[in-house]
RNA sequence: GCGGAGUUAGCUCAGCGGUAGAGCAUCUCGCUUACACCGAGGGGGUCGGGGGUUCGAAUCCCUCACUCCGCACCA
């Protein structure tokens, strides 16, 4: 019975239907065994913001081959999918997005509003289910969560309540980062350092009853306005007699204090004096609260001027009154000299807002005692992460770490469950209180604060398997094993995972983390719609198939950045179109089916078959391997190597003989079938987690026992595959033939011209494979005869390939320049390395320090060049 | 300022103690019945500079230079 492929690869004929198939079987689904050895993953939840970005393809494809790997290699496998509901960056859009047709949030109100996001999160969930899967992401939708849910929301309020409890969430008044454009508190790694050029000014602040005035520097003018004093350093004699004295606030006419402050003040920065601004300024809030300043609040949650920056400039932009401010100083001539100035200002990452430190009352997480056990699970080895590097990152930032902010001033989100009554008492509790425990006032108002996307997100690997119930989920899939997702959310993200699942899990939220990198361009530029430089990954997929993206996304995954081109995606899509040419070609003359095909008989295989066979072990062994320490880009390159260049290259064209019928009986064929059949079901095997589609699609018509390749065993490496006597052989007739094919081309021949091989074979192992073996270099080398062992004539071409004397006659004596050439550099870098060897070898140190196999190495090596140089020189 | 990564063929990278590699690009020849998204062959690198350790260094150590990324600071 015969299956045969189209003649073209039409990815977009069979991507969507087989995915459609593996859903409705099930095969994504895993059954809740805790007996049987599992292995689960999470997906780091995309925010249903909008559509699925390049580097959400590479994270997913690693992912991908990692669970189908670990699948098919015998693991009960899940694979939990699902999406983030991402406070902040989902509020602005859909804000945006109704402000386009005219509605503001606030005339909607906060419930039907966030009903707006509601729906907008449904389609953009959707829209992201879609994309994945047209990847191939063999992931468990029946299990797909949101971080939103029912279930995760009572996890993240369980968490919340017991954090309070506990003494580790508590409600204070502090200086936080604030957004005026986002009007929210963000916590400290929200905030992103921008270098920016701007400008450093000085102002004379006149001291009172005296002619003096002392100078500050400042690059926020602005915020003079709520300057509640100078300081100075104590030792600094240059000040010391201002201590204790008012300077007048130019503008609002203020007399603030001049006070001594060595932790504020760098005698050796700038002027030595110091403004001091303690509601909008960090350094300057600490100072205030050491030296009892009033704090004045001069800029709004809005990030305009409050009514206390004076009637004139309340309601102004904070950077229109910079101006206003600058110029009223230049008429009062209290403003010194300016001067260019590059520093990094905090801006808000989602909005690129500036940030405006602000004293609020905000709820926070007291982070020490969760950091702790984190640190100890990495330092301990019970969380690796992969590229190992990242390691000492994330434990100076853990244990550096501040406080949480983790009250968001938004209506998308979680709602704080904490409730104050009449006489603002507060409640904490998993249930909605219907009067204060404390005082038993009524009624009760819950807290309008929800909690930082992060809060949610850091339970994602138990909240999604049903935590804090004891469900079969969580026993049989917690905690997960390994983790795949950027490097950018390695504190966002990770670190938070690990402190909480510690915390409440008793364990770590899974034992490996692989960091990978970003994706960049061709040129290394990151990807931007700015630049137009981005890469969608279903126009990808359109253009040349999931298959070849996902390899060529493999492929170049060290665990560094990852340029990406077009013209790369284009040269891995050959790749995939080999793997269905060199298919159809091994289906048209398979008889067999893999169900009804018998184990093959080693011991009476043709070398050329136990060379393949030695060569795909290999491959095998390298692969696994490769998966097990996140190396995928070396697993893809070995069945690359493997699959095109020795299986196609080699193997097909040396079985093409046979099969063709031009060489051996129908016994032979038999058996070059079977061989066949074998390395082509165990390569597709191979390349399954990397390329699900192409390889199901040609793995369905071998006719195997599994109903689908995705369920099929993985291959694993057998000894006794191995075969080095094979494998020396193959290597002395590969080099033959390139060699003859390569001199062929030195001496100006065509490809058609055809020449009689002189091979001196000594072990008459040797030459009985030469001469059984003969038609292979008959044919792959174009001879007219194989000699084995003869006396080759004089004017031949002479060589020495692996060890193997062998000479080229030709029917002419044509020598090109280029040849002669080629032949007097051989000779030289021959000599060369000769030289280089024997110098080795005469040195005793050498013989004594260096392990024996590489003197021994070294031995033959000499050997060998001896042997070339005298062949080679007989061709001058 | 602290920490991390990088500097290898024209481009993008792998190799990390024992004869310099891959993909792409380039050049030559070939449409040989799986594939021209192909086949065969060629050219191309003193492995950023300098020092050291070693019988032996792209690979380990020191140092300098440049690039990138975190974190902190920024009157």
């Amino acid at each position: 019975m015969k299956h045969e492929l189209d003649t073209r690869y039409d990815p977009k004929s069979f991507e969507q239907r087989l995915y459609q198939g593996w859903e409705n079987a099930g095969y994504f689904t895993p059954e809740t065994d805790p007996e049987r050895p599992g292995f689960s993953i999470v997906i780091p939840p995309p925010n249903v913001t909008g559509r699925l970005h390049i580097g959400h393809a590479l994270v997913n494809t690693l992912q991908d081959i990692i669970v189908r790997w670990k699948r098919m290699s015998g693991f009960n496998t899940l694979w939990v999918p699902g999406t983030d509901h991402a406070g902040i960056a989902t509020q602005m859009i859909v804000e945006r997005h109704l402000l386009k047709q005219g509605i503001s949030r606030f005339e909607l109100g906060r419930e039907k509003f966030v009903e707006e996001i509601w729906k907008w999160k449904e389609q953009h969930r959707s829209e992201i289910k879609d994309q994945l899967t047209r990847l191939g992401a063999s992931a468990d939708w029946t299990r797909e969560r949101f971080t939103l849910d029912e279930g995760l929301s009572r996890a993240v309020r369980y968490v919340f309540v017991k954090l309070y409890e506990d003494g580790l969430i508590y409600r204070d008044v502090a200086m936080v980062n604030w957004c005026p454009n986002c009007r929210t508190a963000i916590s400290d790694i929200e905030v992103e350092f921008r270098e920016r050029q701007s400008k450093l000014y000085h102002i004379h602040y006149p001291i009172e009853g005296s002619e003096r005035k002392v100078t500050v520097a400042t690059t926020r003018p602005e915020t003079m306005l709520g300057d509640t004093a100078v300081a100075v350093h104590p030792e600094d004699e240059r000040y010391r007699d201002l201590i204790g004295k008012k300077a007048v606030l130019p503008i609002a006419e203020r007399r603030i204090p001049v006070i001594a402050d060595p932790i504020l003040v760098d005698r050796e920065f700038g002027t030595g004096v110091v403004k001091v601004t303690p509601a909008h300024d960090k350094n300057d809030y600490e100072a205030g609260l050491r030296n009892g300043l009033e704090q004045l609040q001069v800029i709004g949650e809005d990030g305009r001027m409050t009514p206390a920056a004076g009637a004139e400039l309340a309601g102004r932009d904070r950077f229109e009154a910079r101006k206003e401010v600058l110029a009223r100083l230049e008429t009062s001539g209290l403003l010194g000299e300016t001067k260019p100035y590059t520093h990094s200002v905090g801006v808000h990452g989602k909005c690129d807002t500036d940030i405006e430190p602000m004293v609020s009352t905000q709820w926070f997480v007291r982070i020490e005692p969760l950091a702790k056990p984190a640190i100890e699970a990495v330092r301990s080895g019970s969380v690796q992460i992969v590229p190992q590097s990242w390691e000492a990152t994330y434990f100076n930032w853990m244990e550096n770490i501040h406080d949480w902010t983790i009250s968001r001033q938004l209506w998308w989100g979680h709602r704080i469950p904490a409730y104050y009554c009449p006489d603002n008492h507060i409640t904490v509790s998993m249930d909605d209180p219907e009067a204060c425990p404390q005082c038993g006032a009524a009624p009760m108002r819950q807290e309008t604060d929800v909690l930082d996307t992060w809060f949610s997100s850091g339970l994602w690997p138990f909240s999604t398997m049903g935590w804090p119930d004891d469900t079969a989920d969580y026993r049989t899939f917690y905690p997960t094993d390994t983790l795949i997702t950027g490097f950018d959310i390695l504190f966002f993200w990770v670190a938070r995972m690990i402190m909480m699942g510690i915390r409440f899990t008793g364990k770590a939220p899974f034992s490996q983390v692989f960091l990978n990198g970003l994706v960049r361009d061709e040129q290394g530029q990151k990807m931007s719609k700015t630049k137009g430089n981005v890469i969608d990954p279903l126009d990808v997929v359109e253009e040349v198939g999931a298959d070849a993206l996902r390899f060529t996304l493999a492929i170049n995954t060290s665990g560094r950045d990852i340029p990406l081109g077009r013209s790369r995606i284009q040269g891995y899509s050959a790749f995939v179109n080999k793997i269905w040419n060199a298919s159809r070609f091994a289906l048209m003359h398979l008889e067999l089916e893999l169900k009804d095909a018998r184990a093959i008989d080693r011991d009476h295989l043709r070398t050329v078959e136990r060379w393949i066979l030695s060569r795909l072990n290999e491959t095998t062994k390298s692969v696994n391997r490769s998966l097990s320490i996140f190396r995928f880009d070396e697993a893809a390159s070995a069945l690359y190597q493997f699959f095109w260049h020795e299986f196609c290259d080699w193997y097909i064209e040396m079985a093409k003989p046979v099969l063709l019928g031009r060489h051996g009986g129908e016994g032979e064929q038999k058996k070059a079938k079977r061989v066949l059949l074998e390395v082509l079901d165990r390569s597709l095997r191979l390349l399954h987690p990397f390329m699900p589609f192409v390889t199901e699609e040609i793995w369905l018509k071998l006719g195997g026992v599994e109903p689908s390749l995705m369920i099929a065993p993985y291959p694993v490496a057998e000894d006794v595959l191995e075969d080095p006597d094979a494998e020396r052989m193959m290597a002395a007739t590969r080099s033959m033939i390139t060699t003859v094919r390569n001199v062929r081309a030195e001496r100006g021949f065509t490809p058609k011209d055809r020449f009689r091989l002189y091979v001196a074979a000594k072990e008459p192992r040797d030459a009985n494979f030469f001469r059984t073996h003969a038609y292979l270099l008959l044919e792959l080398a174009r001879l007219t005869e194989l000699v084995v062992d003869g006396e080759p004539p004089a004017g031949a071409h002479h060589d020495v390939v692996e060890g193997i004397p062998i000479a080229i006659e030709f029917p002419e004596k044509v020598i090109t320049a280029e040849q002669v050439e080629r032949t007097r550099r051989e000779i030289e870098k021959s000599e060369k390395e000769l030289a280089a060897v024997e110098a080795r070898l005469a040195n005793d140190q050498f013989l004594s320090n260096a392990p024996p196999a590489v003197v021994r190495g070294a031995e033959s090596r000499r050997a060998e060049l001896r042997a070339r140089l005298e062949k080679l020189q007989q061709n001058q």
